[in-house]
DNA sequence: TTGTATGCGTTATCAA
DNA sequence: TTGATAACGCATACAA
């Protein structure tokens, strides 16, 4: 103790306890607690936790007092803790599988975003293919989250487990056929026949479809869509090859519809953008083809680079910004209606980017108007 | 109680017994608990969490009879509850800027599965602006995660709140000049060095220079690296523009360098690849200007779109595996070691891409051989 | 190896 | 409005 003349004055008399509780606390190598606060502010250790509960019944003074000292302590609430008590962490599990993908970033940033908004945090668990998701939802279990947005294809006994341990799923992307699960997406089917229908309009007859990998559901609903149509509207089947939803598929995929066809055909409908960019690439600048002249090329997803001048790619956006909104608000509301919350399937249209890499027949209502 | 003549075999009773705590568990609104497990096993609560701690001491049949108790009624041990007593929460936060953008993702991806493999989720905090990391704060520390790998530029005082708070910390890509803090960076500078130096190698003598927002610490020094090293080779000064790191940017960027020079300059380098990729279609498809014959245009970071055929963009590569591994690494031995670990930086080298849109000079050691 | 007892840091209930 | 007290679900020291 340091002995002074005058007395201290009464903030220097503060600041010193507050060092002293800070040194204490260090010693003793604990956390700093309500405990701590409430001791320096001479109130009790609920007092405190009332300060930081927004909406509690605290007098100005208390409040300010407990403010004081858990600012010079650096006193936070510890949320682990709290999640004890309140059954609710504030987290959200997202589940992705492969975040290097041009398309999943979007959805990621908006996913944090809008959940941030809601005061949930994303817990991110990214997985290299869709069927090892099984070996995270363990430690989705162990987290404590409040609920789970998973774009991945769940299994019906994945979907049963989500049920039996009361925890809110957000299904993303992906068409869980025959159960009742939330989930948002975009209508990949109809993308599918979107982009047949107005190829087809515009004269295309021999289709080439590039399908996305065996294991993805959204390649099979597109590349179903744009089959089905083709077969609708009597056109000679398609040719049909797959690729990995990379760039070096879509070089690959082109050269083996056009040995297959003997001749270029006269659309390609690629699974995804990256490998419509590769089948492209391929096209103009090694094999001399004129697109869209003599041939077309379409993809879906819209990301980034298709709207940059070189690539200019015809393809099909989906809605991330309001997919992103309608899984946050999904879930936001399954986790406060405590599971009354009835099961609903979100379904967003795709919209057509023409871009100049196809050629399209005018809309109906287009010619109309001409 | 169901009666039957013959008593039921042991498995049916158990199972029995077993259906009866899951109701009980739901009829009086709780969780599952180790204690729950421990009287359906009769074994002690702390025979359970001993099971589920490796390495602990339980015997066979312990093990056994909890494992199937746990089983039965979906137990798994509660994180939160865990954290508490061991002051652990294995979660990191990861804090990242504009997710959305091409080169981020490719770090989340690796970060998050190098954490993964460490036995860490990643906590994600995404925020628009670098200076919003500020708001975010309050939350890291709230969570009681283990650490921090923050892709931002944080001031000294928070810093010293990370310090002060004993926890973990990682700066991602970015150089915190006079503070001690543990990093793991390329070296932007060098980078703008390094295609300064090939470029002028080439006889390029009039450069642009299109910088990335000034708010970007990355930005700031590539183009410090690039002048630095043009004015040591005694050649003219480089014109400047800044941009925003978007395709958008790129164009406007090399309307404003012809407008300033009257011609277009020998080089321009870019802050980024985006920028590059949108100064590089200007050029090309709107200008009519040969690059690399008459300009020749280079950028950072080889993002996917580079190595396409239509882009084939001269660019720095930055080792992102590595530079995860590095981080996840620090970050851990951070955190075992209990404080004790001394602040190390990290640097890589960023690697050149040749790519086509730039004329490069051989390397000495090439010329030497021929 | 096993069980008992205690504490982690908070919120919630209730009486004052 | 305030304070005492009891959970929340687990891990750990210690005794058996």
């Amino acid at each position: 103790m340091r002995k002074t003349k005058t007395p201290l004055p009464a903030d220097s008399v503060a600041a010193t306890r507050t060092a002293e509780y800070k040194a204490a606390v260090v010693r003793e190598n604990r956390r700093v607690t309500s405990y701590d606060v409430a001791l320096l502010a001479g109130v009790s250790q609920s007092a405190v936790s009332r300060c930081f509960k927004p909406g509690a019944s605290v007098s100005p003074t208390t409040y300010a007092r407990v403010m004081k000292a858990a600012a010079g302590l650096d006193y936070i609430p510890n949320a682990a803790a709290r999640s004890l008590i309140t059954r609710r962490s504030n987290m959200v599990a997202v589940v992705m599988c492969h975040v290097a993908n041009l398309y999943y970033p979007e959805a990621l940033a908006e996913l944090s975003q809008q959940l941030a908004r809601r005061g949930k945090r994303v817990l991110l668990f990214t997985v290299q293919h869709e069927d090892e998701v099984e070996h995270i939802l363990g430690d989705i279990w162990q987290y404590q989250v409040d609920g789970a947005i998973i774009a991945a294809t769940l299994s019906d006994e994945q979907v049963q487990e989500f049920e039996r341990r009361g925890l809110p799923l957000v299904v993303f992307n992906r068409n869980l056929r025959g159960r009742t699960v939330n989930s948002v997406l975009c209508d990949q089917y109809e993308a599918g026949r979107m982009l047949a229908t107005r190829l087809a309009a515009a004269g295309h007859r021999q289709f080439g479809i590039m399908a996305g990998p065996d294991g993805s559901a959204v390649a099979a609903e597109r590349r179903a869509g744009a089959c089905d149509r083709l077969l609708e509207l009597g056109l000679p089947p398609p040719v049909l090859v797959t690729g990995q939803f990379d760039y070096a598929s879509g070089a690959r995929g082109l050269r083996e519809l056009i040995e297959r066809l003997g001749h270029p055909p006269d659309a390609v409908i690629c699974g995804n953008d990256v490998m419509a960019l590769g089948c492209l690439d391929l096209a103009r600048h090694e094999l001399g083809i004129d697109v869209p002249g003599t041939m077309s090329v379409a993809g879906f997803d819209a990301v980034e680079p298709t709207g940059w001048l070189s690539c200019n790619l015809t393809t099909l956006r989906q809605p991330m910004h309001n997919m992103a909104l309608a899984a946050a608000d999904l879930l936001t509301s399954m986790i406060e209606s405590h599971g009354s919350h009835l099961a609903e399937k979100r379904t967003f249209a795709p919209q057509l980017v023409p871009g100049a890499t196809a050629r399209l027949a005018p809309l109906a209502g287009a010619s109309l108007a001409a």
